[in-house]
Order: C-alpha cells, then structure tokens, then sequence
DNA sequence: GTGATATTGTATACATATAAACTAATTGGG
DNA sequence: CCCAATTAGTTTATATGTATACAATATCAC
C-alpha cells in the first residue's frame, strides 16, 4: 500500500524527497510501535530493554556503563537517563554504583532480576525482528542498510543554517 | 562509518537482522534531530510544522482537520493531539472551530499568522530535505522506499503475541 | 600548586507520546 | 421512538525526549 493511503492523505505528496524521508520516518515509528506493544506485554518499555541489552552486551571492565556511555550509545541527551535510571532501579532492573576511581561517575549494572526479565523477552523478541526483516532477503537487506548509512552520512554533512 | 562506531559500541551486533532495524531507527532519529534543530530556529517544532503541512495540504471542504484526523495521519493517540493543539492556540498557530453538523468534531484550522511562519520555513525545510536526499539518486530513492513498504507490511502481518 | 576549563550527573521547565477512564454527542437496531 | 453502541475530544497518570543551569569532581596549563 502507497504511503498516502496508510496515513489516509486526501493528496498526494509534493516532493519525491520529502516522501522519501517521510517513509524512513513512518518505518522506524510503526516498528517502535509494534515494539512497544511487545515490551508492554513483558512488563518492560522499549527503552528499558535497550537498556539492558547495551548493559549485558556493551559493558567494560567496570562490569557496566556509565551513564553518558548509555547517552551515547543510546543517541540521547545524558538529561534524559537519570530520570530513566531512577525508573529502572525503583524497578529493581538496575543499580547504580559509585565508581572509586572517578567519584563523577555512575556505573550502572543490570540486577539479576533484570537479567532475567530482559532473557525471556529477548528470545521470542529476536524471533519477532527476525520474522520481520525476513521481508527482505540478505541482498536486500545490505542494500537497506547501506542506502540509510549514505543518508545519514549526509544528514551530518547539511548545516542547520 | 559503521553504525557500531556511529554508536560507540565496544562489540558487534549479533544479529543482521536486528542490526537492519537499528539502521532504520537510527537514521530516522538522526533526520529527526536534525529538523528538529532547524524548526526550533523558526519558533517551531517539527510537530507543529508538520500539523501545519497536513492543514494545509490535507484540508477537506470544511477547510480544515478533525483532530482524530490530524492522530490518523500522524500515527499518533488522539489523546495527544489534545495538548498539542492547545499549544499551538496559545501560540496563533492554529484555531478550533465548532462543527455545526456534529457537535462532537472540533475542526482545526490554521491562522494567518501560522500560515506565514510555516511558508517561511517550509522553503528553507525542503531546500534542506531535498539536499539530504541527493545522498540517493531517484533510482535509488525509489529502492529505498519500496524496501521499507514492504517492512511495514510484514509489520502488519506479524502478530504481536 | 593553583586557577581556568572540562566532564558527570542532577534539577527544572517544557514538548511529545501512550493507556485508560471519562463526558458529550451521534447513530443504528429493535 | 428509545436504548445500546460508537465516536470525538478531554483528563489523568506515566514514560520519554529536549535545553539550560547548576554542583561536584577531575584535569590541564602555567
């Protein structure tokens, strides 16, 4: 189905590349979306397991991240995690821990009870992503991903004013 | 640049396929920033301007958008699209008018005075929009854009339990 | 060493998103 | 005609995002 017709537009779009971006945008949303649901249902957010995913698969030596590591790898403002932090660890997911080296930092540990919420979602959410992207061939799939690395290589080349 | 640098990651993604839609997210929160950036620039959010395009490319013979329109085309609850609209009639950019039909529909209309904020950013927006997307040539913007439709459709498809 | 500078995390004000429960208004079946 | 079901919009509680300003701490230049 045409764009247009997913969103119930009445007219057609003016500009082939705003269309363009507009499907990337409306892509992302409706896969975050379908995520969201997903997560509801294990009693996490999307955020929450994505947490935990960088937790259990990012982590240095420290046995965590810091929490501007997860702002960076996370692509948001270091603002937005302490209120997310304080979330997870009122929901015994995670904990901070006083780094005794830098007294700046936190570093942030998945618990045990995180871990074990975040495995059983994680198996049948694998399926999920894997179910979905099999829409597209391996082929195909490397032609996706490197046609939206072009464009963001080129989002970082346009200046804002 | 690799996503895994773009991000920071010490290790690689274990999946293609989950990598595939980090792609997808990624890029569509980068462009979002990044108009996000320029909007704020004009006084605007990119919401606000993108409810100003729908009003006035989307109207229909009432001159304006229900507000569960204005949620439907912007694949959003329309319960958010109560405070948004309060906002923008704060700031003059839009008003509700009453349906004399139904009493229920309020139908939301653009000012003058948002119309001229909107004009003057929308030529700079799609000069930006259309340099980003020059990353693709036409060819390949119509690949692109094929290969995320059919995502969203097996998004559709795929049941959530 | 010390003072300027940079970095981390937090606090505040605000914008945007959801779900769920509610009111008001309309519609449709019997 | 009337009552049940539906629809539009709002309210509330909650999660996530931004920018900005701040305190505490660490680092760097001299």
């Amino acid at each position: 189905m045409a764009l247009k017709d997913e969103l119930g537009l009445r007219n057609d779009f003016k500009a082939r590349a705003h269309e363009s971006l507009l499907h990337i945008y409306y892509t992302a949303a409706k896969a975050q979306k379908k995520a969201d649901e997903f997560f509801r249902a294990h009693g996490l957010t999307d955020v929450q397991f994505n947490v935990m995913m960088l937790l259990l698969n990012q982590s240095g030596e420290s046995g965590g991240l810091t929490q501007v590591e997860l702002s960076r790898m996370m692509l948001v403002n270091r603002a937005n995690i302490t209120t997310l932090i304080d979330r997870m660890e009122k929901a015994r997911l995670v904990v901070r821990v006083a780094d005794p080296d830098d007294r700046r930092y936190n570093i942030v540990k998945i618990t045990a009870h995180g871990e074990k919420l975040y495995r059983k979602a994680a198996a049948v959410y694998h399926q999920k992503v894997t179910a979905i992207m099999s829409a597209l061939k391996e082929p195909e799939q490397r032609v996706l991903t490197s046609l939206l690395t072009r464009v963001r290589e080129k989002i970082d080349s346009i200046p804002i004013v």
